[in-house]
DNA sequence: TATTTATAGATAAAATATATCCATGATAAA
DNA sequence: TTTATCATGGATATATTTTATCTATAAATA
């Protein structure tokens, strides 16, 4: 089991863009180039986040991507899902009415023990990642962040970012 | 982000095999057999219920498999990880280090705040896992399920288990 | 209006992970 | 010694993830 990269990379680019003025952007090449990861494949996670409504888009040289809400109300798991897909990791496969021992579908109402057991536990998970807000995260990174990362951030965000028209 | 189909097979193992008298075992074909699914790929997740010390193994002829403790004992936690790993799903890169912005070692003393706050979420994964006993599901399988299913199992069984000498 | 720079979408190649099968060796019972 | 079983490793196939490329479309600017 394991999640994609693209999660990561999603998070960190939330966060960075938490840090613009309202209405600036950012192009995905500059997320790409801040991060040191291919641009190619991050653009199609930023479409996810912004078909999720977690982003919102700009076309045209000045635009780029930018928050469609602030960070207080955008939860690591609304990141998690708009990339990963909202698919349990745990898929019933309905072996139990399998092999000889199997019958027909009269026999099986209800959905199978193991597969609501292993819900419970992914719900649990769910719910552990709805509480992590983007405020929450962003406040604890700038008050643990060593001294000198801050300063070099805005100066590059000065830069790098845009302001739209619209 | 998906578990491998071997967690939901070994968890039904795991179900049927708490089912058996104390020393008795089924073999890797039977367990097969049982389920409908491919005795090859089975016997690899077995092997790793084995080394986890979930079941116990008996070579020879009469041989097969056995739980290694009382199903009160067996979490699902115990299973998922034997089978899937213990890796987390979510795997740090350090993309903070990297990009135009990225500082040397010293700059980064603590584990980044965004793997910490993925990490809450999968501890509590784990531990919903952990709540889930082998014992609590079977019985809860056994409540709820059609009547014609019991008596049906308990005949293969009859068919099919050995009981070893040692 | 034409040009530039950006996102959106579709496609495909490469790398990795998962699933399946098969052959061989070791173990213990008959 | 023969047989039925688990243990192991390798070969193959399928699925998923990662990366790159191409075309289309939208918006600002000259």
């Amino acid at each position: 089991m394991k999640l994609s990269d693209g999660v990561e990379w999603a998070i960190h680019c939330v966060m960075l863009l938490g840090a613009l003025p309202q209405t600036a952007t950012l192009s995905g090449k500059a997320l790409a180039e801040f991060h040191g990861i291919p641009e190619s494949y991050l653009l199609k996670h930023l479409k996810r986040l912004v078909a999720s409504e977690i982003l919102e888009s700009v076309p045209g040289p000045r635009g780029g991507y930018r928050l469609a809400r602030p960070p207080k109300e955008i939860t690591l798991l609304d990141i998690v899902q708009a990339v990963n897909g909202k698919r349990p990791a745990f898929r019933c496969t309905e072996i139990r009415r399998r092999g000889p021992c199997g019958l027909d579908d009269s026999a099986y109402p209800r959905c199978c023990g193991i597969n609501r057991a292993m819900m419970r536990a992914e719900v649990a998970y769910r719910d552990a990642l709805a509480e992590e807000t983007m405020k929450g995260i962003t406040d604890e990174f700038i008050a643990s962040a060593d001294p000198r990362i801050i300063p070099l951030g805005q100066g590059w965000l000065a830069d790098n970012m845009r302001s739209p028209k619209s």
